[in-house]
RNA sequence: CGGGGCGUAGCGCAGCCUGGUAGCGCACACGGUUCGGGACCGUGGAGUCGAAGGUUCAAAUCCUUUCGCCCCGACCA
């Protein structure tokens, strides 16, 4: 490609809605464009990078025997409606209606549709197993997009759906796919961890997490220093603690005036907060409860949630607190004055005393302990972090903050039931199909990969999925510099070498700012210097210093570190 | 949905408080000088001041409403 022929829009300056590193390197290398809030054109760039991530997942996919198909995007509302996700997808579903009322939404997802397809032509053991999958854009009204690519109302998804005879069959699936998607991560050339996480609302058994390591990650997840755990933190099991072996004397009550706060109370007390504990009032499922955690632990709504088998949860507001008859908000309690009921964590089941409200303005409780003072359920309820031990192996755990990139599920039969997608099996009884499904955010896989892979100039794209593998530009003015660029780039060209060929008539300084920015892994500089002793200069975005390198090598130096890079050379 | 911020030329911004001729830098066009890390000089084109309503002799500026975008939180297969 020729840059003076190329739609290349450049920005010198960062755009003021754009924050995020890849949000702004996109925009400002001419990749993408904003539309709406959450919805992005991929320009020339943009889309040739989209495609060579889409291009490593379906190769892989492929190798692991899945079979790609297209689905509609505009979707009747009958499937949503047989699994009941007409109504529990809640407003993220974008919702339209065609001329006659008709109701109808923008697939998020697909798992009614392509079981619905499936169970119109598979009807025996004999037809399975089956992986399908699909490459397209999917549709979630988000209550917040941001970020750029990262987080967006309209985005490209690879899902893909196995069916299988049986949970056990289900599970190889299942690992297949794993193993497919450590490739396909290897390839695009993310560091990752592979976490477990809530299956939720799925309503799957078992799944994982592809989590791709960011600094501007949402998702917060650990993984031990030793061993192979990492969990996302809404999962992350934590330790019970040491117990307490010395005698604790009863309770008192102490005056604490106006401390509220955990940092207020141990402070006044000359405690540390690690020997309070902390009352939370939450709305289970309409019910409010207390949530005991120590005062230096923090809660996990999805642990709590999970504890009290509650499918909704919520802090209660005061106004509820007030209502539920519980002490003053800033001295609530266990012990005296809450009769509801009382889930603590692990950590304070170690028989030693605590600190608590004493449901009473300006009065704390001393030496409260767990099972003597109060009863309460006892649950993993705290989310863990880097001080904690490894639930695995015991060594220490560290947190990371991570992308979503990836999460594959074993479904079971929780859509094949709903939807009776069954089939016949050997003795001839009919059974719903055990299924799995396995996504992969293409789009945001773009975005995360310049999350991983930039500096203060711009773009580092991996040869992989770079826009081009390479950039030959001139430095200086001259026929026999535009003739020796002109040249190279033929051969480059013709040997199957991905070039774009700075031929602007622009100082030298601009044109490499813009390469830093854009991103290309290699840079061709044909000066004058050189030229002289019949070389040019080849240098690797990530490296400091350029080689000169001899007219006549740099083809196949070229091509040849393409190739080690994992770059794909176009064949003839 | 709660909190905060912002909408003025393609991009980044000033002007608004204290109403009166819409401005700067970059980008763009033309001419000239430059040419190895976002050059310089000159000339020029380009804006319904997000939209609607109101106050006023007069509104980018004051008031009301509304739309959009960003950030934090809530939410999030």
């Amino acid at each position: 490609m020729r840059y003076t022929h190329a739609f290349v829009p450049t920005l010198k300056e960062v755009p003021k809605d754009a924050v995020t590193p890849s949000h702004v390197l996109l925009l400002r290398g001419g990749f993408v464009r904003m539309v709406g809030a959450g919805i992005y054109e991929m320009l020339p760039l943009g889309l040739r990078v989209l495609t060579k991530v889409a291009a490593i997942v379906r190769e892989e996919m492929d190798r692991a025997g899945a079979q790609e198909v297209l689905m509609p995007a505009l979707l009747p509302k009958e499937y949503f409606d047989e699994s009941g996700r007409w109504d529990s997808f809640g407003d993220t579903l974008l919702r339209l209606k065609d001329r006659k009322g008709g109701e109808y939404h923008l697939g998020p997802t697909h798992e009614e549709i392509i079981t619905d397809m499936v169970r119109r032509d598979v009807k025996s053991y004999r037809q399975l197993p089956q992986n399908l999958y699909q490459v397209q854009m999917k549709f979630r009204d988000e209550a917040r997009p941001r970020a750029g690519l990262l987080r967006c109302r309209e985005f490209m998804m690879k899902d893909a759906y196995s069916f299988d005879v049986s949970e056990e069959k289900a599970r190889q699936s299942y690992e297949s796919m794993r193993e497919a998607y450590h490739r396909i991560f290897r390839r695009v050339g993310l560091d990752y961890r592979v976490v477990a996480a809530d299956a939720g609302a799925m309503g799957g058994s078992t799944s994982a997490e592809f989590q791709v390591l960011a600094q501007n990650g949402e998702d917060a997840i650990v993984a031990c220093t030793a061993c192979e755990y990492a969990a996302n933190v809404e999962v992350a099991a934590s330790l019970r603690g040491a117990r307490v072996t010395v005698e604790v004397p009863a309770f008192e009550r102490v005056q604490t005036p106006a401390r509220k706060t955990i940092e207020e109370v141990a402070t006044f007390l000359g405690k540390p907060a690690s020997a309070t504990m902390k009352a939370l009032m939450m709305v289970a499922d309409g019910a409010v409860v207390m949530v005991l955690v120590r005062g230096d632990h923090d809660a996990n709504e999805v642990k709590v949630a999970k504890a009290l088998g509650a499918s909704d949860l919520r802090m209660a507001t005061d106004v509820e607190i007030r209502a539920a008859s519980a002490g003053p908000v800033g001295f609530l309690g266990p012990v005296g004055g809450w009769t509801g009921k009382v889930v603590a964590d692990l950590a304070l089941d170690d028989g030693g005393g605590y600190v608590s409200g004493a449901n009473e303005v300006d009065h704390h409780l001393t030496n409260v302990v767990l099972g003597r003072d109060f009863q309460a359920t006892v649950a993993d309820l705290r989310t863990v972090g880097d001080a904690d031990p490894c639930p695995s192996c015991g060594a220490a755990l560290k947190s990371y903050r991570g992308i979503e990139g990836g999460h594959i599920f074993v479904l079971g039969t929780h859509y094949s039931a709903k939807m009776r997608c069954h089939f016949l099996d050997e003795q001839n009884v009919e059974k719903p199909i055990v299924m799995g499904c396995y996504g992969i955010g293409v789009s945001r896989l773009v975005a995360t990969t310049i999350e991983q892979h930039h500096d203060g100039d711009g773009i580092r794209w991996p040869m992989s999925v770079a826009p081009y593998h390479v950039v030959v530009t001139t430095a200086g003015k001259g026929d026999d510099l535009d003739g020796a660029a002109e040249t190279l780039y033929r051969g480059l060209t013709e040997r199957g070498v991905e070039v774009m060929y700075d031929d602007r008539d622009e100082r030298p300084g601009v044109k490499f700012k813009d390469a830093d920015l854009i991103g290309f892994p290699l840079r061709i500089t044909v000066g004058k210097r050189g030229l002289a002793e019949g070389k040019v200069e080849l240098k690797a975005r990530a490296e400091k210093e350029a080689v000169l390198v001899p007219l006549e090598e740099v083809v196949e130096r070229v091509a040849s570190m393409v190739r080690d890079q994992g770059g794909r050379l176009r064949s003839a």
